[in-house]
DNA sequence: TATACGCGCGCG
DNA sequence: AAAGCGCGCGCGTATA
């Protein structure tokens, strides 16, 4: 072994001094080279290993290191990200010696959204002992050192080192592509959403005026309820109005006042509609969150138990179809939207091998090829259903449909079905890569043991049956949700990796407001956990298309190799998005 | 005055 | 018709 060996790895953390250290290690984990540099070089040390030999860099969490260096221009093509992969680790059934990685409490920290989203301006680097945040993972080289030689022993130990290590390579790549979406911005219009705005609720009030259009709407809801001085705004007061003339609801939600026919149901939905837009996207979200033509949420990938994306600040994952039409391509730029039609259910006819579900979804929509099966009447039964399949549902038209499911698509329905028993007794579930569902709270094993005494009360036992279900229904969805975002994160890290080839365009075709990393070429510009937009310069929106495809297709062979299903996407191409 | 919690609704 | 899974956020209300 010389020391002129290519690494495989190059493990990044704080040395002394506050210097930075680089350790390069080869595929087997021995030390191959070190060096310790000033914070101010992290940039152009990473830019030449990262051409020369592309290793795959390993630090403690990436919005720590990698956000900088995207910042200073510099991207790296592969990751491993110690923070969310030792999560991962320690509860994943796959992982047959999990007590190390349980010892290193140190590692099962939070992620630090102060650092995420950290203030421009904020000196590079600043990793002395001093910045270190309480409750933080250790940023330090040798407890990155140590950290990845025990997640290495436990992959390598593992039942299935191959699926472990592609979930690895996949959420280390979404770590990658969070930092690099949060850089890179959603471009947005700002002049279209304040028109779209006032369309729905009038001009922009002075501040803490109400939009008069929301006035007109609570005037006619007052009108119509006899209640001249009636808060809208207090669900308890507006539902003892409600009640005072008549309207016998339970609640003040939505759905239930939609039943009801009376002059105040149509005026009070338009209020609440009115007042939603204003209070979660109204002028003050714009003002706050929208800069410069770009929205730059924060994304947590991780930061769902099932696998999930979440998101922090600004409510990035919940932006209104109605505001679809601000997202705005630059000029001369294009807007690559793609949605994966009925990803969960197509997950679970690749994971169970029914070969039933997987033709009844081959070639478009799979809710369709139910309906034309024969085994429901209509498109929307037909997604009722399999949404019933997904999540458990027992009562209405759902709970009706469900039973035909079963004996139509009986290995489907009995890879759910399993999991949901698994759960109601306590057990663990996986997705097909091996993250694991949490175990249950002792509580609840408690109440379950508690139940099953001879004079446990007929309401104890009621309830702990209830929280069995409940359970249930969450593990049954935790293996398809938690394999659809498998599915969907191996998507974006085969679109990115393809998109990082695409040739820079002219200088004067920049979209500088994109950043110097992806100013000049397409890139990702929005994830949705089965939606992807690429912000493409024109003349590559059409490449930009045909790789989101292609990587789609890539996913699905790379976690399915060998199976009929197929991963059909709607794709658009336009200059906004549209409102759908 | 600050914090915790449930509701309601936006997204998949 | 409005359920069955996973979220984040703003608001009003209750509690300290």
């Amino acid at each position: 072994m010389t020391s002129d060996e290519r690494p495989a790895w190059c493990v990044v953390g704080r040395g002394t001094g506050g210097r930075c250290a680089l350790v390069e290690l080869d595929a087997l984990g021995a030390r191959l080279r070190e060096v310790e540099i000033e914070p101010e070089r992290l940039a152009d040390e990473v830019a030449r290993r990262e051409s020369a030999v592309s290793p795959r860099w390993v630090w403690s969490d990436t919005p720590t290191w990698y956000a900088r260096l995207v910042d200073a221009g510099v991207t790296v093509s592969r990751g491993h990200d110690l923070r969310l992969i030792h999560v991962i680790l320690r509860h994943s059934e796959m992982v047959r010696e999990a007590r190390a990685l349980r010892e290193a409490v140190d590692w099962d920290a939070p992620i630090d959204l102060q650092l995420e989203d950290r203030s421009a301006g904020e000196t590079l680097f600043e990793l002395d002992a001093s910045s270190a945040r309480p409750g933080g993972v250790p940023h330090g080289i040798e407890e990155a050192l140590t950290e990845f030689a025990r997640q290495r022993a436990a992959i390598d130990g593992a039942t299935d080192p191959s699926r472990l290590r592609l979930l690895v390579a996949a959420e280390s790549a979404g770590g990658l592509i969070a930092a690099e979406l949060h850089a890179a911005g959603i471009p947005w219009d700002v002049a279209e959403h304040d028109r779209i705005l006032a369309e729905s609720l009038g001009p922009r009030p002075s501040p803490g005026h109400p939009p008069a259009r929301m006035v007109e709407s609570a005037a006619q809801v007052r009108e119509a309820l006899g209640d001249p001085q009636l808060s809208l705004d207090s669900p308890p007061r507006l539902l003892r109005a409600l009640h005072r003339a008549e309207i016998d609801v339970e609640s003040t939600s939505k759905w239930e006042l939609t039943r009801y026919d009376h002059p105040a149901i149509e005026p009070l939905l338009r209020y609440k509609k009115q007042s939603r837009l204003l209070a979660a996207n109204g002028w003050a979200w714009l003002d706050e969150w929208v800069h410069e033509g770009r929205y730059r949420p924060v994304y947590v990938p991780g930061g769902v138990v099932t696998g999930r994306w979440a998101s922090s600040g600004g409510g990035a994952l919940q932006i209104p179809r109605q505001l679809r039409p601000a997202l705005r391509a630059d000029e001369g730029w294009r807007l690559v939207s793609a949605d994966v039609a009925q990803l969960e259910p197509r997950v679970l006819a690749a994971m169970s091998a029914d070969t039933a579900m997987a033709t009844a979804g081959a070639g478009k929509d799979l809710y369709s090829g139910i309906v034309d099966a024969g085994i429901v009447a209509s498109r929307q039964e037909a997604k009722v259903g399999v949404l019933g399949a997904l999540y458990g549902g027992t009562t209405g038209d759902s709970g009706r449909v469900v039973p035909r499911l079963r004996r139509t698509f009986p290995d489907a329905m009995a890879l759910v079905d399993g999991a949901a028993a698994t759960g109601e007794r306590g057990g663990t579930v996986s997705t097909w890569l091996g993250r694991s569902s949490p175990a249950p709270e002792a509580a609840w094993t408690q109440a379950q043991t508690s139940a099953y005494r001879p004079e446990a009360s007929s309401g104890e036992q009621e309830r702990a049956r209830r929280s069995a279900r409940d359970r249930g229904r969450f593990t049954r969805n935790f293996v398809v949700q938690g394999t659809a975002a498998e599915w969907a994160l191996s998507w974006l890290a085969a679109l990115r990796l393809a998109l990082g080839r695409f040739e820079p365009v002219a200088p004067e075709a920049a979209a500088p407001a994109s950043g110097p990393v992806f100013a000049r070429r397409a890139h990702l510009a929005f994830f949705l956990h089965d939606e992807v937009i690429v912000h493409a310069p024109a003349d590559q929106a059409e490449a930009a298309a045909e790789a989101i495809r292609a990587a789609a297709d890539a996913a699905g062979r790379l976690l399915f190799p060998g199976s009929p299903v197929d991963f059909p996407l709607d794709l658009t191409i336009t200059e906004r998005s549209p409102a759908s």
